[in-house]
DNA sequence: AATGAATGAGACTTCATTCAT
DNA sequence: TATGAATGAAGTCTCATTCAT
């Protein structure tokens, strides 16, 4: 019978691409974009490695590409977060909230897309995420002096201090070699968040909240 | 005369040891941890390849060792830093300021040091290096509070704060990617450190300075 | 009525070979048997990569068909340009003139045909065409010793030597590292054919035409 | 004992170095360069493929000086073959003729100097190759045409004609898959030699020698 | 009969480490 | 003790061919 399944394979074919997608993003989780090797993710996906080429032109194009989708994801929910009823100090507090929020549930992925060194292709992507990310709490800052609720400061700087405080201190204490801190009230993670997200705040407004 | 001989060879081989560390970390001031190769170490050093496994079990024992003296280092200066005249709140300015400024004028180290990914037992000097400096600027904020001129908080997890927010305000921002913000007043060396400095120094007191 | 489906059946499936033969001649044409891909082809040819290998069992097979026609067309020409009036000299230089053109025209089609290394299914396609030029030109070099207007020598090897005069004189230097030779008239198409042929045409007769 | 004997390991990785040629120059010589792998190389050395790249940057340039040592023996040996005692068209018969009877003996060696298709790097080499024949033989005849003995020609453009005519008349009909050419005298080599080179000569002169 | 996604062997290359000298 | 040539596992990528649809 003639080829005339088209839409079934079109869409066969998107869900194989997407279930690469998703065993590269799990393989990024385990140990970073640098660690995920082609041979494993083939495998992973049940899949020859040449298929892996068929749907992405490289190991570096497919980086960016889940490095693109997983990115939105984040930034869509910061944007999401920002956008609440309320001033710009609670829109912010509510943003970062779910920023170190999301960030501990998988800080190898949060690693990844933050801070690991990457091939050029993804640290473009990077660029477009730092800018996104950037934007996004630097106008939040903006309106919030514009309020009256945040003293005047350089936004652009101020929200860098923010993405990095939050970064470093969530990802960086939390990554793999250092999840022998002994446990206790310190380590839970809702004062974590809370603690950091209070020092953010207070480093905008430098008012005890 | 055998013991003087045997000790001359003793202080060369400290020599050879010494010139070996110095040119890896020339080496990771250029390109990090993973780009130093040992080959191009033997290079600079002016011996062969097989010379530096003599010295060091292998490229991550070196690199431990590298790790564990720059940190060391740094470590003292921001000890040195805290130790001046004042209260906890001057100190502490006084050695972020200091951490800061040394942070820009080797961004490669730096990043070397904080962020960039390493082996194991690499990572494992990087925790005993986040302890001390935590333990640093946990005791100095525990003082602050003593005085009073801190509010009362949890100091070992603001202590992270204050590293995290510095390391990627200075480390990310400066990192190759992004040298293409625009020159201007906001990219006056002093007046970067400056801010980043108050942000910090606020999102501990909680006051604008 | 079965029947008539069939016939056009079969006609279809004839005008798809023809098309895929013409696409792949047109590939050889640009870069020669070699980089000639199976993809590249269906993709000109509008068809499936399956599809090629319904017509062809394999890409030898297809380039040694394609090899066959080509040659055909090749030594149809030379044929008919042998078949002129005049003595045997004068038909020797009439179709060694032509051939001399044509492989200027197509440079790449000549060496593709002439002088690439190819694999061995096309390689003996080769030879039935080596074969066929040595016999029209050795059948005129017969004629000329015959008719006393070329000296006697062995037709068979002269023959070659004409094929491989002109073969190298004009694939050669034409290909394409060869083009940064100064232009000038001496790159003049026609006294470049006129020189060969007169080469070709001295080393046969021995005289100065 | 120390690593004081430099100059016998010089002269022990001289002599890997002069292995991998020539066990590169016998691949070469059993399918051309293009079909050489290095893994085969490599094994036929009787050394680990790394061992390749630690005396060649990559397989272009080991390829490369493959070609270039080749070619410098053929040339040197036309070049010899043309310094005999005699006029112009007694030396450049000479050297046809040692030209000729060498590709015999090798008929893929020299068909991957001559005419096979290489990467970029190598194909510079020929360039410079062709250039030296060219050169040799130009001078040769401009010798001839000086003294007397070649009528007056563009000698570029004959030059190449020789090698054209001498290249293809041997390396095409020679090529392994031509070995079926029924045996008989026209198969003499010495017989195919001296009229490929009369042919040649009376191209020259267009007199019958 | 046509399709084209999938296959997977095989090619080149890198570089930390070893060991005869 | 120092040397550095040699190692070889491991990685990415290509492309002719197959086969379920």
């Amino acid at each position: 019978m003639a080829y005339r399944e088209t839409e079934k394979m079109r869409e066969r074919k998107a869900r194989a691409r997407q279930n690469i997608i998703e065993r590269t993003w799990e393989c990024v989780a385990e140990g970073g974009f640098r660690s995920a090797r082609i041979t494993r993710i083939a495998g992973l996906a049940g899949v020859a490695t040449g298929t892996i080429y068929r749907h992405f032109e490289s190991r570096e194009d497919l980086f960016a590409e889940i490095f693109r989708l997983a990115t939105q994801r984040e930034v869509d929910k910061v944007a999401e977060a920002l956008n609440v009823y309320g001033n710009a100090v609670e829109r912010l507090d509510n943003a970062l909230r779910k920023f170190a929020q999301r960030a501990l549930k998988g800080p190898m992925k949060a690693w990844a897309l933050i801070a690991e060194p990457v091939d050029p292709k993804v640290e473009e992507e990077r660029l477009v995420y730092r800018k996104a990310y950037a934007s996004l709490f630097e106008q939040a800052i903006r309106d919030g002096i514009a309020e009256g609720c945040i003293p005047d400061q350089n936004a652009r700087l101020a929200s860098t201090c923010l993405v990095g405080a939050i970064s470093e201190s969530l990802v960086g204490p939390l990554s793999p070699t250092q999840t022998d801190i002994p446990p206790g009230q310190d380590n839970n993670e809702d004062e974590l968040v809370n603690t950091i997200v209070c020092f953010c705040i207070r480093g905008l407004t430098g008012t005890r909240s």
